[in-house]
DNA sequence: ATTTATTTAAACAATTTTGTTGAACAAAAA
DNA sequence: TTTTTGTTCAACAAAATTGTTTAAATAAAT
């Protein structure tokens, strides 16, 4: 018998991925992952069935991957500031890769059947946002909820990323300017998280 | 003959604006539409003629009233402390009322063929950076480019309230909890843009 | 009362999208 | 070689969605 041929297979949950979370094609139906993946429909029904399928399937793998990522950063043995350091360039990169990820993931979530929010193991989280609060009171960052601590990191890391269609258009930049803009976030939101 | 009846049209509008924006109902067709705003599905082509077209006018309304709303502030006779505050208090109200709008913006952009990214009157923006870059040399923010310090007072109060969905998941909280941490943001991102 | 504008309803064609099926095919195993 | 297994593809049926059309019902102004 011929060997399992992944090839086919993971060709088309990267294909499927790239047009989703990389190009923002909301809408790409089976047909436009085909074309993209330059093979016939049917073997994306073949290898995921349904389209529902294939679409739950690569959020399930990318919120994994990144949340495992993420949570090894917030668990490892580093002094507080490299961990935020390592934060923001795991992140920083997901979302250069992948600017759309979590808008895809927001909308779907409201639409109808869907349950995409994998379940993520919050223990790392929990731990790392004592550590933060443990950072407040010895005076290297502004005393508050440590979840505000995260939500503004996240907030400074994704946002400008995702709505870059539209800050390009409010500043009047083309993508080379604008990309520039946001490699020297880097280094700016460090500066900002630590007063 | 009847006074040209308005109500049905707005009725049409209001709800449309409702199910994309507010309750991100992304794929909402025109029988979601005619269904929740209670009337006949060929009403809506009847007023709008096409999806797109009805889609296309409530992003044109609702970006030229966001834009001008800020503009408005970004160009009043106020101390920049209070401009900033004025804009906290306009984006925030903006959100919490339509937290799906800029998602469906950035997202649509990526979809053939719309163009919904409406002019708006950059006069007002390019002032207030001049405004914001002698702010800087006063020294009451940090010295940066001055688009960064809009970008990051949008991000953090965009952000938290578009991804909420996501986030009350990651830190296990419920709707009403999450609430009262956005409520806190307002002061928060005050001092946190005046360091 | 007549005219005009609105609203509902039903029916329709056209298009798009989805998911299934069966045949053809290739490669490995028997 | 024959059989079995896994893959690819064209064709098909079913469903969903859109936009149009026609007719009837309604209501309001002239």
């Amino acid at each position: 018998m011929p060997a399992k041929d992944t090839g086919t297979e993971e060709l088309i949950r990267s294909t499927a991925k790239k047009l989703f979370f990389k190009e923002g094609k909301l809408h790409a139906t089976t047909q436009d992952i085909a074309d993209a993946a330059g093979m016939n429909r049917s073997a994306v029904h073949y290898y995921f069935r349904t389209r529902d399928q294939l679409i739950a399937l690569i959020f399930a793998e990318s919120m994994q991957a990144l949340s495992l990522r993420l949570g090894k950063v917030m668990s490892a043995e580093l002094p507080f500031r490299e961990k935020i350091q390592g934060l923001i360039e795991v992140f920083t990169n997901e979302m250069m890769e992948y600017p759309f990820q979590e808008v895809f993931l927001v909308t779907e979530i409201n639409t109808a059947g869907h349950d995409l929010v994998t379940k993520i193991d919050e223990g790392p989280v929990s731990s790392f946002l004592n550590e933060i609060e443990k950072e407040m009171h010895l005076g290297t960052i502004e005393k508050t909820d440590p979840k505000h601590f995260l939500i503004n990191l996240f907030s400074l890391l994704s946002y400008p990323i995702m709505m870059s269609p539209i800050y390009r258009q409010f500043f009047g930049m083309n993508e080379h300017q604008f990309d520039e803009l946001i490699a020297e976030r880097r280094e700016l939101i460090t500066r900002t998280m630590f007063k």
